[in-house]
DNA sequence: TAGCCTTCCTAAACCGGTTCAGTTTTGGTC
DNA sequence: GACCAAAACTGAACCGGTTTAGGAAGGCTA
């Protein structure tokens, strides 16, 4: 049954940790370059050297020169290990993630977030230390104990939360932070925001203007922040619209959920003839649950997401969205967090608000 | 346009660092607990505190008792920095990445697999470093510099190419690894692999017993190596079943590649009644191109999957796949790294292959 | 009682940077 | 030439652990 490919020659036990030397010259210990030794190069003591590198005042211009010259010459580079001892920083910074994994595997956000992070970072010579748990306690735990061994230097917070405990936590062990989305309550971070109310009013004002009457919105989960302010957005559009109140159903923003919510909704007596979703992969379950009832989208449903993943171009229809840009997100998130921790203070950023994207699933109703 | 929601109270550029003082009673500095208090209180030298923490031979039990009943009560943790200094490791292993943006996005692999890589890391204090980077290039890069700053003591190999240049690398730069399957060359690195030859086959033959004879693949990008494999066996497959050569389309795994790759397809003379799709999110494009094309699936056309993804179960008609299992993959080579980076050695891992699911996009061609 | 191991422990060097008190050099002013 | 301040630089302490050479105490053999 198990077919081998291409199995390569190793003795079996002869697994293990590769041999240090690379080169076939290395006669003897390859000599460690330290500070020490570019301090000598350049005939100065070592302290100088560490000026130099920083560059700080007290050097004379042609000292400096020599000084780097040296380090140059040898390949030095400061080690952060050691620097980090001293200076008591890591030169890392932190995302906790506490999702459910069927949640976290279906939601794109994520992977283009931290690539737009990583954009920022990677040339600063800053590493991302990851956490993914499983539960909001372990999530408190983890900073906690990314804190106590001196992990990182500051931490994005996504996925706000009412009442967020994570902000006086975060506040008392004195670590940095950047809040994506303002905070319910007063935080001393400066919060990075993407405006997602104009979205979810557009996509209703969409539909509106399409001639429904009765729009359903499936929900995420009310206990996040963007969850229930989607929420309280679709209903002001609709008051706006002089629309009648819609039905909600809250949901974990999960595939799973998405689906469920669909069928509760399309199996009633006066079905909805609309439906806003909180996010992309609910309402593309919402399409798979549509078709397999036998309801077509657009004709007889239409359909809303919200984030503009890949795939929504792929599917059939074609989704009208939200477009959210969570790569944009990611590298105003690590700017600002970089600017906080070199100056002290950051400002907030509001990036353009989420666009509404118009493709094949929405249209006038009973078309 | 920009409405204000639960704006909290703060003045303009007092964002900032929080302040260190956590609680009321903090009188003056609070005094580090280090190594050295810890000896102290228990009567001995630091040296001797280091032996009986590591615990190491040479400390007389009832003094190992003292010492450890005194770190107790002071709550002291050895600084990470310090031993991460002297000890020359960084108790952190890495991750990088290494993909288009958008194919990153659409794939729900990695969110997966880091999830059961954490659940590993997490209770044995190590911590994960995650890059991601745009290039095979840059990812070399990235490597060196991991090295260079000392930031991970071992690292994760995966999407394996043919001749894979990181594994030279990782061998000159002395650092252990993993890889995520067996590479096509001699590797001194444990291998953790799924096999997925037989879900291929398995795919393919399930196609044939439903009658199907004209059988086109989408496949992966060939440089890599699950990619090429996957393609191997599938034509292996249709070998088997006494099938004549079936087209297949070389894509780069992403979900726009998918959908070209379908069109082309159906678009033929004679198009394919049933295509396998060398991931879930092509197969999903596909089928959203079916739909555009007016191809009825399953009826006119058979759709495969592979990986088994939260959407298959959720799209019309649900997904026929292969279900891989990325949080269990991530927790053998998490498993598997510790076990190499403490031994010097670790014996290759065989993951269950992966397997069949039949859902509703298969069916017998023409029905 | 000397000689020799063990066992338990200490003191100090070490990892490789940063930082600061203080010394030397430089240059300007009267 | 004396005085002084600023600039340039050194030496040593420091971050907080690990590691090693070696010392003291105790037990065993001859």
């Amino acid at each position: 049954m198990n077919i081998p490919v291409n199995i390569p020659v190793k003795t079996p036990g002869s697994t293990g940790k590769p041999a240090a030397e690379s080169t076939a010259k290395s006669a003897a210990h390859p000599p460690k370059v330290t500070i020490e030794v570019v301090a000598k190069r350049a005939g100065v003591s070592k302290g100088l050297v560490s000026f130099a590198l920083n560059n700080r005042p007290g050097v004379a211009p042609e000292t400096r020169v020599r000084i780097l010259q040296a380090a140059k010459e040898l390949g030095w580079k400061p080690s952060l290990r050691a620097r980090s001892l001293s200076t008591q920083r890591s030169y890392a910074l932190g995302l906790v993630i506490a999702r459910n994994p069927d949640v976290l595997a279906s939601d794109p956000f994520f992977p283009s977030f931290i690539a737009g992070v990583e954009s920022i970072l990677a040339p600063e010579g800053r590493a991302l230390v990851l956490s993914v748990v499983p539960d909001a306690e372990t999530e408190l735990k983890t900073y906690r104990s990314l804190v106590a061994d001196g992990r990182v230097d500051g931490v994005f917070l996504t996925d706000l939360r009412h009442g967020d405990p994570r902000i006086p936590l975060l506040v008392e062990l004195g670590l940095p932070a950047v809040t994506l989305g303002r905070p319910d309550e007063p935080s001393p971070f400066p919060a990075v925001t993407v405006d997602d109310t104009p979205g979810v009013m557009a996509s209703v004002a969409h539909l509106a203007a399409l001639g429904h009457r009765r729009i359903a919105h499936v929900a995420g989960s009310s206990t996040l922040l963007h969850g229930s302010r989607r929420c309280a957005a679709f209903a002001a559009a609709l008051r706006e619209a002089g629309l009648p109140e819609g039905q909600t159903i809250e949901t974990d923003f999960s595939v799973a959920a998405g689906s469920d919510a669909t069928r509760r909704l399309l199996t009633q007596d006066t079905p909805p003839t609309a439906i806003v979703y909180a996010n992309d992969p609910m309402a593309i379950a919402g399409l798979g649950m549509a078709h397999e009832l036998g309801v077509r989208v657009p004709h007889e449903l239409s359909i809303t997401g919200y984030d503009d993943i890949d795939f929504c171009r792929y599917v059939y229809p074609p989704l009208t969205t939200v477009s959210a840009a969570p790569m944009v997100w990611g590298r105003a998130a690590a700017s600002t967090l970089l600017t906080l921790m070199e100056n002290g203070s950051a400002d907030d950023v509001d990036l353009p608000a989420a666009r509404l994207v118009i493709r094949g699933s929405t249209a006038p109703p009973r078309g």
